[in-house]
Parts: C-alpha cells; sequence; structure tokens
DNA sequence: TCAAGGTTTGACCATTTGGTCAAGGGAACC
DNA sequence: GGTTCCCTTGACCAAATGGTCAAACCTTGA
C-alpha cells in the first residue's frame, strides 16, 4: 500500500520520505523537461532517482501525479518576479529588474523553464485553469500598473500585454531554446548570458524609456 | 513491399503516391507538432491522415522518417525570411521587414513553429548537426551584414546574434505559446496579431534606429 | 529485543506501441 | 480481357509501458 496522500499532503512524515520523494521530483524534472509528459517513462524516471518503478509508485501513485506535482511546485514560484514589480517603484527600473529577474531565472532554471515550455508548447492539457485563472489575474493587474505609469509619463506608451509576452519569451528563450543557442555561439559554459543581460537592458530600456518633448 | 525509396526521393511516382504521402505528412505535422516526437504515435498518425497504419508504413518505412521528412522540409523554408535579409536595402526597414516576416510565418504556420519548437526544447536530437551547419553560418553571415550596418552608422550599435535570438523568440512565441497567449488575450481568431505587429515594429524600430548626435 | 509500521522489490498483468507479412483488391497499359 | 504492378488491410508479433501485489526487508520506539 502507498504513502497516504491525505496526510502526507505538502510534509513528508520521515526522513526517507523526504530523502525519495525529492529525489523522485528531481529526475522527474530532469526527464520531464526534457522529453515532456508523453516521451517520459517511468522507467527513465525511477533510474533517474535511483529506485525501482515499484518503489517510485510507493511515493506517488501514478505518473501524472508526479506531474501534477511538479507543476503545481513551478507555477508557486514562476510568477514570482512578475509580482514583485511593483507599483511605487520607479516604471523603468521595475521593468528592468523584471527583465533581468526573469534572465536570471532562465539561468538558473532551465528544467523548470522547459517543463513550462513544453506543456504550453502541447496546448498545455494539464494547466490550463492556471493560465485563465491566477496568472490571466496577476498580468491583468500588472498591465494596468504599466497603464498608470504610461499615464503618469513615466513609461513610453506600450501595449502592456505586448510587452510582458516580449519579456517572457525573450528571457525564456535561453533557456527553451538552449541548445539552439549553444549550438550558434558556441559559449564557454554560461558566458553568453552577459551579453544576453547588456543587450536585453538596452532593448527594454530603449523600448520604455519616454522620449523628451 | 513498401514503395522504394530511391526512386521516390522527392517526387511520388503515381496520384496516389501524391495524395497520401501529402495526407501523411500534413497528420504527422499535426501530431508531432503536438506531443512531440516522442509523444505521438502512429496510430494517431494513420487515423488524423485516414490510412490503416500499415498503409501508412508503406509510405514510409517508419515513424522516424515521418519525422525526417517533416524536418527536412521545414528547415528548407524555416531560414527563407532570414536569407531575404539583404545588405543592400535600409538596414532598419530590412530587419523591420524580417521581424514581421517572421511574424507572419508564425501566423500562418504555427504547426511548423511548434514542430521545430519541441524540436529543440526537447535538444534537438534529429537537428543538431543543421544547427551547427546551415543555420550557424547563415547566421554568422548575417551577424556580418548587421555589424556592416552599424559600421556605417545607419543603425544603433547592438549585439547582432542576441537581435536576431530576440526577433526569433519574439515573433515565435507567438505560434509556441499561443494557447499562453489566447489564454491572456482572449482574442477573437488573429486579432492580437495587429497589435503584436505594432508592438514588435515599435520595439525593433526603437531599438535599431542610431540616435542623432 | 520485539512488535508495528514504514520501505523495497521480483514477478506479474493488460494495454499500447512500432513494425511485419501474406493475401486480397485496384488501376492501367497492352 | 488479362496481366502487371500498385495499393490496402486484417492478423499478428515482440518490446515497452503504466500500474499492481504479496512477500520480504528495514527502522524505530517502547
Amino acid at each position: 500500500m502507498g504513502i497516504n496522500r491525505d496526510t502526507l499532503g505538502r510534509k513528508p512524515r520521515t526522513r526517507i520520505q523526504k530523502k525519495n520523494t525529492e529525489a523522485i521530483l528531481d529526475a522527474a524534472l530532469d526527464v520531464f523537461s526534457q522529453y515532456g509528459f508523453r516521451g517520459s517513462t517511468l522507467d527513465q524516471i525511477a533510474k533517474a532517482a535511483g529506485l525501482s518503478k515499484p518503489n517510485l509508485l510507493y511515493y506517488f501513485p501514478s505518473k501524472v501525479a508526479i506531474h501534477r506535482a511538479l507543476i503545481d511546485e513551478l507555477m508557486q514560484n514562476w510568477l514570482d518576479p512578475l509580482r514583485k514589480m511593483q507599483a511605487d517603484g520607479e516604471p523603468v527600473e521595475e521593468i528592468l529588474a523584471y527583465v533581468l529577474r526573469k534572465l536570471e531565472m532562465a539561468r538558473e532554471f532551465p528544467r523548470e523553464s522547459r517543463l513550462f515550455a513544453n506543456e504550453i508548447v502541447q496546448g498545455a492539457p494539464n494547466i490550463m485553469d492556471k493560465i485563465e485563472g491566477e496568472l490571466k489575474t496577476l498580468v491583468e493587474e500588472k498591465a494596468a500598473v504599466i497603464n498608470g505609469w504610461i499615464a503618469s509619463g513615466a513609461l513610453a506608451p506600450v501595449d502592456p500585454y505586448h510587452l510582458i509576452f516580449s519579456i517572457w519569451s525573450t528571457t525564456q528563450h535561453y533557456a527553451d531554446f538552449d541548445v539552439q543557442v549553444r549550438g550558434i555561439l558556441k559559449p564557454e559554459g554560461d558566458a553568453h548570458f552577459k551579453d544576453a543581460e547588456a543587450y536585453l537592458d538596452t532593448l527594454f530600456r530603449r523600448m520604455l524609456t519616454p522620449q523628451a518633448g
């Protein structure tokens, strides 16, 4: 009999549970982010986690349960950088700080970015509700903030939605399309992220800085 | 016995072959672009093409063969917009025209874009050679053109590689992350592409137009 | 130390999957 | 009309896959 999921919830009861659930989620992140949900197998995940398949299924009741656990965890953190964009800051700097936070996340958490990308590209079968729910709400909220900044003259006029899309796409590109970027630039490690940072800073600064006069 | 692939090559011999290979490739584009290679099945493709599985395998020897045929066809057309960016044009307008061509492709050929995205996100197992080959060569060539434009003063100084990456990511975003975009904007059909066009035109125009003085 | 409960696994199962094959059904050219 | 080659399919196969289960193995706390 598997673990009582009702009582497990977020907090593993024992040391072993903690270690193994973490190992499983880490391994699953590796596998799912590389092959997508349907392209990943329990055997792959079990092997990557150093467990037997039945043992893996002792901790999670099914393949989808593992995936859901990952996605839930991811959605918690993924929107944090956007949430931190505050209306009371200096507009251009607030947005640029957001851009850099997103780029930093693409560098530090490329697997999470690719897990998300895989899910969206394939039609977001498991997170459509979250997209139309908390994500949409948050974006609308921040779009209003941006429109407020524009009205105050502190920001050049710009469609806030497409601005946000362009921030997402340009930053996540360095995680999601990593192999392409590396295939073209042939960088040493993460060296190209410095250039990307400078480029994106310029790109969005020029876009957003209001023109005098 | 299946079709003689040596003689088939690009040109189907008969009417029926033409019709069926086209139906298969179209169906396969649907399926592969949605589920990725490993997540797609021959049954799905056969059903979508209106053929039985053995019949499908009469035209293509294996699953990978179908995928390879698609990818090969795709790579032919995918780089055309970039190739069309000519050194003898007006720099800012040349690049902006490229941006709009890419956006147009994202709207007209989202399946192709997603097929490509799926392939790259999952590590580009089948096209790494093309990335490090013709793609890299073409990008380097165009980066040189852009650097020439910058040297002539007709273009603001900018890292040409990251410029190209940002053009790819912002435009393809509307195909690859289509469900997310639609989940947030809730547009009527393709109405949001007009706004995207205006936004990207502004974004890159501001980035690229050299500052007087 | 011993019981109770937590952990691990080999064997197993039904289904799905990529792929084969032989035989039958058509189109087309003579 | 008949022959030749093209096309189609039902039946089949081996391997892979998600998942189950009972039995055995550990930990831990009294």
